[in-house]
DNA sequence: CACATGTCAGCGATACTGAAATAG
DNA sequence: CCTATTTCAGTACCGCTGACATGT
């Protein structure tokens, strides 16, 4: 379902109609609705945008992490942290990135249980390209003025410390 | 990762310093991000809402979607259309609602090619019991007001409008 | 010893492509 | 004949569990 759906109605407001009569009005059913079908639109446009470089998002997500890295190098339980996924997920995602030659793996010299994800010149060079590109389709969201990001932003940061993230006194934006 | 994080920082509002120091502020890339993680937060506390139920979130929406139909069937079509996924993905639930017995198919009278999925009574019953758990855990959303639920339902209702979902016309709430 | 790091096998779900069967 | 509906085979990706090897 990659492609707009063309409905002459909304099917989120059909539904809350519905819902409404059954079980009585719901925000938070029609909010975690059109959060779900957001993030499904703009993992689509993501991807979509993504994938001449033969990249998802996930991939991507991981390649720009560890451009930020003073040595282009992080241990994987730290990559894992950080981009908020699984370990064995980054396992898998590290090993796909290193078949395509964008990243190598290394012994970690400072714990001899830990390996390195290292960043090759070829991997450098297909973030930069992709960046450009998800910079230019405003990573989805060009519909959007910089404060309603700002705000959207804002809005989902306690939703992630409710969750325990992190403490909500971590330094916060604004 | 279907846990919390439990981390110092808040590791979205890292990433974004380090993309600022690199490549400029982007608003944009903050709220993708923060979109992602709270869908990847929701989909976890439904799912594990759902599970004692032996639903996902997915197979439930489709059976919420059954019961909305005055006869409790609906061709495989139309339930694409309106839960927004692809055909074979359709297939696929329906499928595992099948096995499950809370769902059966029939061939649609009204048109030799299609077919029309219908719940079950044991169908009616799990919609009722996994729909009590559902609200009693506000879909994931307590942190928020009804106000703030339904900001965020209008705030992405332009995003699925300027993705071709509906037509802004299309009857809108409030 | 307990604990942390990473890998591996395997399962379940989702999303898609391309092809086919059947019927309008 | 062209199109719509659904299914099927196959691929990719993601997220998790449980087990394991290795090293702190």
């Amino acid at each position: 379902m990659g492609n707009p759906l063309n409905l002459p109605f909304d099917p989120i407001e059909r539904a809350h109609e519905n819902w409404t009569r059954r079980w009585g009005a719901s925000p938070a059913m029609a909010a975690v609705t059109s959060i779900m079908r957001a993030q499904q639109i703009l993992i689509g446009q993501l991807d979509a945008t993504l994938k001449p470089h033969e990249l998802t998002f996930a991939r991507y997500e991981a390649l720009v992490l560890l451009t930020f890295s003073s040595t282009g190098a992080l241990p994987l339980g730290k990559i894992g942290e950080r981009l908020m996924v699984h370990p064995t997920s980054v396992t898998n995602t590290i090993d796909r990135l290193e078949r395509q030659g964008l990243v190598r793996r290394r012994p970690n010299p400072s714990d001899g249980r830990g390996t390195l994800a290292e960043i090759t010149d070829a991997g450098r060079r297909v973030v930069e390209e992709a960046t450009t590109d998800l910079l230019a389709m405003d990573f989805g969201l060009d519909c959007y003025s910089d404060e309603e990001l700002w705000e959207i932003h804002r809005r989902f940061r306690s939703l992630r410390v409710g969750y325990g993230d992190f403490p909500d006194d971590a330094a916060p934006r604004r």
